[in-house]
RNA sequence: GGCGGUAUCGUCUAGGGGUCAGGAUAGCAGAUUCUCAUUCUGUUGACACGGGUUCGAAUCCCGUUUCCGCUACCA
């Protein structure tokens, strides 16, 4: 059996988006299920589009997400270089390949002209393919145009390859997700594979890519799949061993159309920035398509890769939703173990002057809020009154309620006897004022709802005797005095 | 338009000739807690449609429809 090697090429024309991350996953996942190597590939053929800042995006966004490749751009490896740019050099011999192979042709149309093919045919009605009037050109008429100063685009001839390796008009694969595909590949197009200006078209240049590179499974979206058959022709033409296909679903946003800006974050540091965690992410995309053999849905990378099976899953497109992403994310922030979850909260508390606390008292305050949260960016909300003093605007009525002007003043009188020096009796010293209270009807929940106001200016949040302990005596007695004002 | 793909709760999905069609999330209701949070419990909710085949179809077949993609000298 051949070598399982699997990759993602992702084109440097924007921020890792969440979809090619889904890719990259799945193509991870089957490396690491059948002991292959997961290979990146930079395709950054087009000069236009391509920063250093994208390129620099991708490979943090991948490693973020736990993505780790054998091969790539960075670390090398024996099919290199692994960046396209770098492998211009490559394409056009194996194009002169195919011509001489006469499974290639020169094509001297102008783009006036193919533009007119095109006009005709939707004048007609009829789907464009183009006339192939360029395939049986004499070495003197070739000549001839050359001398015009026309540049020669070259043209895979579909036809040809087809009947060379086929009975019929009918080429079909074996799809690892799909099942069987077949497509009439004389409704197929003689398509460009190295343009006039001397670099090869994407569907030239992958074939070569993925061929030199020794690339066995390849796991694209489904928009792939009509150039599936143009690349199989390329292959067989090439005399290349054909790799398998495996066409996976699109990610579409919620009113189902391409996931974009306008839906929010698409890209994977977007998602980062917004205080999702890369963990929670790549488990949530997971699920997009492919489900555990038992019922645990909460599974890193590893646990997935060993229950992978590309062969079982879903074969259509799903629908990004936030709701079960928010959750996940919020499992994932309540179970991070307390000083990652310190590394990775830090950034989302900026705005504060954070340096009045200990590490460890940081961390105490990580810790009894991040419960119900669902996205780290909510720590600079709920974290708030640790840092500032609170804004009594929203509980204003509240605090000049009857239970509060009872038990606000009392707890003033009673504060001195509290110990301040241990979260553990401040929380008893708390109990008992409650029940104090409880004895002449004001329920406990009323009690603290009063107490809360007054520090925090919310009616809920963290561990109240979390907050008391953290805040300090002299500083909750200064709260509850402005509150009584 | 042509070609290709796809179809199970709102969403992600499991299953698949005879199941109360299962789970997760969201929703709703209740319980616990100092907290309209968390957690826990319960619950609403689906086989796109029309024809076949069959004792029996959500499952198999045919057709329709939906939605998605492709239809470049972009990738």
């Amino acid at each position: 059996m051949t070598d399982i090697r699997v990759r993602i090429a992702p084109s440097p024309s924007g921020n890792l988006h969440i979809g090619t991350a889904r890719t990259a996953l799945f193509n991870y996942l089957f490396a690491k299920k059948n002991n292959g190597k997961f290979i990146l590939r930079i395709e950054d053929t087009d000069a236009e589009r391509t920063s250093q800042e994208y390129i620099d995006n991708i490979f943090d966004s991948l490693k973020a997400l736990g993505l780790n490749w054998d091969e790539g751009p960075d670390v090398g490896g024996e099919y290199g270089p692994y960046t396209q740019s770098e492998r211009f050099d490559l394409y056009p011999k194996y194009a002169q390949m195919l011509v001489e192979k006469g499974f290639a042709y020169e094509c001297f149309c102008t783009p006036e002209e193919l533009e007119a093919e095109k006009e005709e045919a939707g004048k007609n009605k009829q789907p464009y393919v183009y006339s192939k009037k360029c395939e049986n050109l004499t070495e003197k008429q070739k000549e001839s145009l050359r001398k015009e100063g026309r540049k020669p685009a070259i043209r895979f001839s579909i036809s040809k390859a087809q009947k060379a390796f086929h009975d019929s008009n009918i080429l079909a694969f074996d799809d690892l997700v799909k099942g069987n595909l077949h497509q009439d590949t004389s409704l197929i197009g003689d398509f460009v594979i190295m343009k006039s200006n001397g670099t090869p078209t994407y569907n030239f240049a992958v074939v070569i890519d993925d061929m030199l590179m020794k690339i066995s499974h390849i796991i694209r979206g489904e928009d792939h799949i009509s150039n599936t058959f143009k690349q199989i022709l390329i292959y067989e033409a090439l005399g290349a061993d054909v790799p398998r296909f495996g066409h996976l679903g699109m990610i579409l946003a919620p009113d189902r159309s391409k996931l974009s800006k306008r839906h929010g974050a698409t890209a994977v540091s977007e998602f980062v920035e917004k205080g999702y965690l890369t963990d929670a992410l790549v488990n949530f995309v997971a699920l997009l398509g492919w489900s555990p053999s038992d019922s645990e849905e909460i599974k890193t990378v590893d646990e997935i890769a060993q229950d992978f099976d590309i062969t079982k899953i879903s074969s259509s497109n799903s629908i990004f939703e936030y709701d079960k992403l928010n959750w996940m994310n919020g499992q994932y922030i309540k179970k991070m173990d307390l000083t990652k979850l310190y590394d990775y909260a830090m950034p989302f508390l900026k705005k504060y002057d954070t340096s009045k606390y200990t590490k460890e008292q940081l961390i105490r305050i990580l810790e009894v809020t991040r419960e119900p949260i669902t996205t780290l960016s909510e720590l600079e909300f709920d974290t708030q009154y640790f840092f500032e003093k609170p804004d009594l605007s929203e509980v204003k009525e509240l605090l000049e309620s009857e239970t509060s002007k009872k038990v606000l003043p009392y707890a003033l009188d009673v504060i001195n006897s509290w110990g301040f020096d241990s979260e553990e009796k401040l929380h008893e010293d708390m109990a008992n004022y409650r029940e104090y209270f409880k004895a002449q009807g004001i329920k406990p929940k009323e009690t603290m709802w009063s107490f809360r106001a007054a520090v925090t200016g919310r009616t809920r949040g963290a561990d109240m005797g979390a907050i008391v302990y953290l805040l300090g005596k002299d500083e909750i007695v200064d709260r509850i005095k402005t509150a009584l004002k």
